[in-house]
DNA sequence: TGAGCAAAAATTGTATACATTAATTATTGA
DNA sequence: TCAATAATTAATGTATACAATTTTTGCTCA
């Protein structure tokens, strides 16, 4: 992989609850416990719905409590966990309708950060890091096949495209948003969902032309193409779905 | 105004900080602070960039440090504060290129509610409120003029109208993110911008198709059609400040 | 045996004391 | 007089004790 791709990465190592310099670098330990439950969480250390106790987390983590309640809300608030008054935090349940909802959503976010990263321009950096990537993954795709190994390496390269555009679009909410929607199971732009040699030919094609449109300013055309691009990453999931159509949130 | 649409508006009364009947309703303490904060804030009781430093408040609550830690922690998230750590909340400033991008998401974050409202069809109760709303709005526009005593009352009508339009998308996250841009000042429903007769009467029309094409359950037509009803809304916004162009975010 | 209820335990919510960091003021030196 | 720095103040971060609520347990009674 490149090495301007891995280090905007940030590359945070899935240390499930082991301390990493990274979380001990935070500047309080309330967010250093969040990045650490956040990482456990994601890692699948627990049970969809299952509760998460507030002294059993602490004596784990060997703080207080305090921090924790703090941690454990803004996971929350990100999404992540479900809070019910006086009854605690748990992990959040997601129906089917609402991974798919996500992606409806997503799909709407993406192109609106894409168009707006056309309208106003890459930096240097930004330039240099998606070419990295696009280059990383043309060396993927060049064996003409691909192995199992090659789904986290292909998964970086990913990231990196789609976090930089976020970037570029220069709008702090936009990002928060887009990665509101990432905590839904199976979004996470790090999480190729059909990894078939011709699909992901195809997806890296995307990002080669999308690249060029943000490069010639091509707002609209820039907008489009990432809109079908993420809207058929959508249709692959729900085919991918056995059979049988998204259940219906329930109400 | 109908009931219904009264109803469906729960009428949170600007107290500011006065415990009213509403936030002393709020299960926890933490619950009922973060309402109250949020309402002085929104009233706007302190200037953008203001401190709120955590004693003060809790001395002027009647409360411990506490629940208004974890009531700032929730406002910074729902991004109405900003926060430093080792150095507190403060009230958000917006550049006015933040204002401008928050319409832009809305634009895109609301005509996709409309969109999913038209495929998964109306409640009764929603139907209901909508029809109110409506009707509410013709009573107002039919003196053919609007006094400024109108604002507040078009302003519940407009709310009830959108609001329940997010209802019916079925769709929690959705909410929550049309939730964050209407926390941008002069973002909220209840705020209309500019309220001239013909420009009141225009969107109130495109109120009626919306409505419309979720009855008749054209999906692609109700998205457009609320697209370019926030569009419009935002181009009056930036008209309205002054001719400069809105500035860029800085970097 | 099971439903209903009461007591106990466990868990979250709040208050407060202490620790740590940032901001302010005072002091020293040139 | 000003700059740099030390001492002080004030603010946030954390730990812990207590209160309120929820959940569990075990009992009673039909």
């Amino acid at each position: 992989m490149s090495a301007i791709v891995s280090d905007a990465l940030g590359e945070t190592a899935p240390d499930s609850f082991g301390e990493g310099a990274d979380a001990e670098r935070a500047p309080t330990r309330s967010l250093s416990v969040a990045d650490r439950i956040r990482a456990s969480i994601l890692s699948g250390d627990f049970e969809p719905g299952a509760r998460l106790h507030e002294v059993r987390l602490s004596e784990r983590l060997g703080v207080s409590r305090t921090p924790v309640r703090s941690a454990l809300q803004s996971l929350a608030s990100e999404g992540l966990l479900e809070y019910a008054p006086n009854r605690g935090y748990s992990v959040r349940r997601f129906l089917t309708s609402e991974i798919v909802d996500a992606y409806e959503i997503r799909t709407m976010l993406e192109s609106l950060a894409t168009r707006l990263a056309a309208e106003r321009g890459l930096t240097d950096a930004e330039r240099a890091v998606i070419e990295g990537a696009l280059a990383d993954g043309d060396a993927i795709l060049a064996k003409e096949e691909l192995e199992e190994s090659d789904r986290i390496g292909y998964g970086a390269v990913n990231f990196a495209f789609h976090d930089t555009i976020h970037a570029a679009s220069r709008c702090r909410m936009l990002g928060d948003m887009i990665r509101m929607c990432q905590s839904v199971p199976q979004s996470s732009h790090r999480n190729v969902v059909s990894f078939e040699y011709l699909e992901v030919r195809r997806r890296h094609e995307d990002h080669h032309r999308i690249y060029d449109a943000i490069l010639l300013r091509d707002a609209y055309r820039a907008e489009m193409l990432m809109r079908e691009h993420v809207a058929s990453v959508k249709t692959g999931l729900v085919r991918s779905i056995s059979g049988r159509a998204p259940t219906r949130s329930r109400r």
